[in-house]
DNA sequence: GGGGAATACGAGCAATAGCTCATATTATAG
DNA sequence: CTATAATATGAGCTATTGCTCGTATTCCCC
């Protein structure tokens, strides 16, 4: 049989010290992952990197997909920061406008670190946190069908749901190819267009 | 150094036992691989599963890398044998018809294999067959910008690349997402539905 | 049917993986 | 200052991985 990975931390870290190593190890992961892979990252590569003891690495956890399902909790969260306040401030705006900030949006967030998300969204299948980040993907899918909704005046769409799931996932498909297509940055000029483009598709799809 | 991975076979099959045995394997790592994952599918695992011993993968491949690349190029030609004839069929037909053949030809590709199609997506990256998956997305945005030329009375578009790009990302990033979304198969009423707002969307996008 | 080429076999080795546990060090509370 | 809890260490065990190579079998052609 199959043991299944366990995903969660053994223990939370109370003293400062032990905080710090588990940020060691969290970082180290993300490092090894982008560098050189899931494959290379073994648990005792992972706890040399990170400047830490193995012993100690399995204090706090039980293997090498917990500490990858932390790595993603950290990049989620960071995206969060991006995405929700964009949802609050585009709240009474027309979707025109809205979509086009959420477009800009979702292009930041790509852009915080394309080498890791790239890396992580392959992972993800494989830690056993597909429920977690489909939970991340639905939270964001509720908040583009609230707004939705509460615009539905302006739009032409029968299904709402159809209409979320379906402007959801072009935007996030256009940004992640767009970025990580290109290895190195992109002109500014060249994501205006994106930007421009992208809106017009989704908001004549919307209205 | 980290040794590159070989994604070439050793030598090719001549006689029709060793051309079996070469299937046996191919097939063997596209079972493991949708059944139990990239990580399970050690080389020693895929000879048993085949019923062909070790001795014999490494005679034909160097390793893991080269079979996964296999299946990966099994797969690839098995929806270019949907995917070519239908840009032949619509050659002369307008963008909203050709369109919507091509949106239902994406989401028939996935629907071949789903499973495999999924794990192979993660597994590319790391199989060094990065360029050819590559030279396979550009061939059919290729053949979708030529389709585009042809048609180019009809668009109301600036950037033809920018147009095509736009395009095809999207209708792959709604197939993929909708057949894979859906562990279990798509009811036609469904899949009627998204062809219908693909359509729409990439169309009043086009023209 | 004899002989060389092609194919197949699998024991087994070196490297590395994941992981434990007995021990040492550091912090904190009383 | 001392006792106890928290944290850190790393040698080292077991299982697995990738892979080789000497040997056995099968095929094919003359």
């Amino acid at each position: 049989m199959a043991r299944k990975p366990l995903t969660k931390p053994r223990k939370a870290a109370a003293q400062d010290r032990s905080r710090a190593t588990v940020d060691a190890l969290v970082e180290a992961t993300a490092r090894i992952l982008v560098k050189e892979g899931f494959d290379k990252a073994s648990t005792n590569r992972i706890a040399e990197q990170a400047g830490v003891s193995i012993g100690s690495l399995y204090q706090y956890y039980p293997g090498k997909e917990a500490l990858v399902a932390a790595v993603i909790d950290r990049h989620n969260e960071e995206i969060m920061r991006l995405v929700l306040p964009a949802f609050a401030e585009i709240d009474m705006l027309p979707v025109e406008i809205g979509v086009r900030r959420l477009v800009a949006v979702a292009i930041e967030a790509h852009r915080i670190d394309p080498r890791l998300h790239s890396v992580l969204a392959e992972q993800i299948p494989r830690t056993g946190r597909l429920a977690d980040v489909e939970a991340f993907g639905r939270q964001t899918y509720a908040l583009f069908r609230t707004y939705l909704a509460a615009h539905s005046d302006e739009l032409r769409v029968a299904d709402l749901d159809m209409a979320a799931f379906v402007a959801v996932t072009t935007i996030e498909a256009l940004a992640h190819t767009a970025v990580l297509s290109s290895q190195k940055m992109l002109p500014d000029q060249t994501v205006r267009t994106l930007v421009d483009e992208t809106t017009r598709l989704v908001v004549g799809y919307l209205t």
